[in-house]
DNA sequence: GCCGATTTGTCCGTATGTATC
DNA sequence: CGATACATACGGACAAATCGG
């Protein structure tokens, strides 16, 4: 629940755009209007907009006012952009999540894992193997490294279930940001294994590794997502910014 | 060069990062002493921190202050959430660009095309096949459909240079953002004969199909462009956001 | 082409809330 | 508890772009 009014007022303008109050390319009221809707103040309206903006729904205008660009169709994926977990993923898209941990152990990293890790060699780290599937096709094979220190008292039971939940609701974490790099790579045995495909077919995946900061500013996450390829699709917005 | 006070804040504090001014992890000054250092708002001042941290340059904690977090590693990719011209991105990666077009047709859409171009079905586009050169390697394979109406006289020698710096400078067009969906598809022989890989290696291509607008609010680009899978490599940030 | 009204963009100063130490 | 630091919000001022008369 947002506790701040900016939020409240972009999730309403969001939910009327989604929702077909204004038409595709129709202009939005203009901020004088909307800050008599809403009675609050000038910059408040403006931050609301602007993350209408980041999102891709609407296009300001200097001198003319504020366009609605939104389609409904390519908001339909994993967006990228901001940080959610298998499961908020699958709710929002209406889908059946289910999560099959194949691997649960913990270790100490190696030299070699601390380079793409990134976690000092010695660290103490969960790692976790686990198979998402959407409406029972098994589609994302995570690999995922958790600092022991910042997430004690990880189990398998929690890995089958949503481990951020546990971050946030049980340890009060709070995660803020992930550096995402996103490539194509060869398919390995165990990917095929596990997502029953057969090389003949794709022989690649798409691979999204991440680094993931909480509010204490470490670096508690690494993680390997390899996804089937044919149900790979990420949707971005990005904006053109002056030079 | 940006006439706003905020960007060049911004642009001072993001290269002060980026020469380690502030190392890893370490606070930066706070906002109060940032703004007698400027001499701006606090409203100005924390307008160009909230770029840095949607960059993934900083972090701000409430309380606390603001900690660097820039790490220049992942930095040198391509960097989604900004629209940049294959030129732009080489040349801010110090690499040789180079640009051989295929084909520079026009034509009208036709039903089957305006399904996933998104332009009506009749409009008259440009249709181009650019290959792009990254140190002599052909890495990006573009299809470029661009409404005719909106960007007229486009040549093949323009194609051959930058279409974009064309737009901006000589048609004096404002780009404002391009929605985008990345998968990967299987790679057509067309792929396989101008980025000369042999498909018993990779037969996958990363691709990144994009609907552009400009400021007016027209749709005016559709581009899929076709990543050679071993070289693609998209970076990004991602914020995680109340719900 | 000019002028004024409208609309968004930038900036400032101030007040209050909330988290950290 | 008080001091410090960031978060939110308000109101006002001027600039820049657009549009209609």
């Amino acid at each position: 629940m947002p506790k701040a009014r900016y939020e409240n007022i972009y999730k309403d303008l969001k939910q009327k755009i989604e929702a077909n109050v204004f038409t595709y390319q129709e202009l939005l009221p203009s901020e004088n209007t909307l800050i008599q809707t809403y009675s609050c103040s000038r910059n408040t309206l403006r931050r609301a907009v602007s993350r209408l903006v980041t999102d891709g729904y609407v296009q300001t205008m200097q001198g003319k006012g504020v366009r609605n660009i939104y389609q409904p169709i390519a908001q339909a994926a994993f967006t990228i952009g901001e940080i959610e977990s298998f499961r908020e993923s699958a709710a929002r898209n209406g889908h059946h999540p289910l999560t099959e941990v194949l691997l649960f152990t913990e270790f100490a990293v190696s030299e070699k894992q601390s380079l793409y890790t990134g976690f000092p060699a010695g660290t103490d780290i969960y790692y976790i193997q686990r198979l998402h599937y959407l409406d029972d096709m098994p589609l994302i094979l995570n690999h995922n490294y958790f600092l022991k220190e910042a997430v004690p008292g990880l189990t398998k039971e929690i890995a089958e279930n949503s481990i951020y939940q546990y971050l946030e609701n049980t340890l009060h974490m709070t995660i803020v940001n992930s550096k995402r790099i996103m490539t194509v790579e060869k398919m390995t045995e165990i990917d095929e294994k596990h997502l029953m495909m057969n090389a003949q077919d794709y022989n690649c995946m798409a691979v999204v590794t991440s680094h993931t900061y909480n509010s204490d500013g470490v670096m508690f996450e690494y993680t390997q997502s390899r996804h089937r390829p044919d149900y790979f699709r990420f949707y971005e917005n990005a904006v053109r910014k002056p030079t």
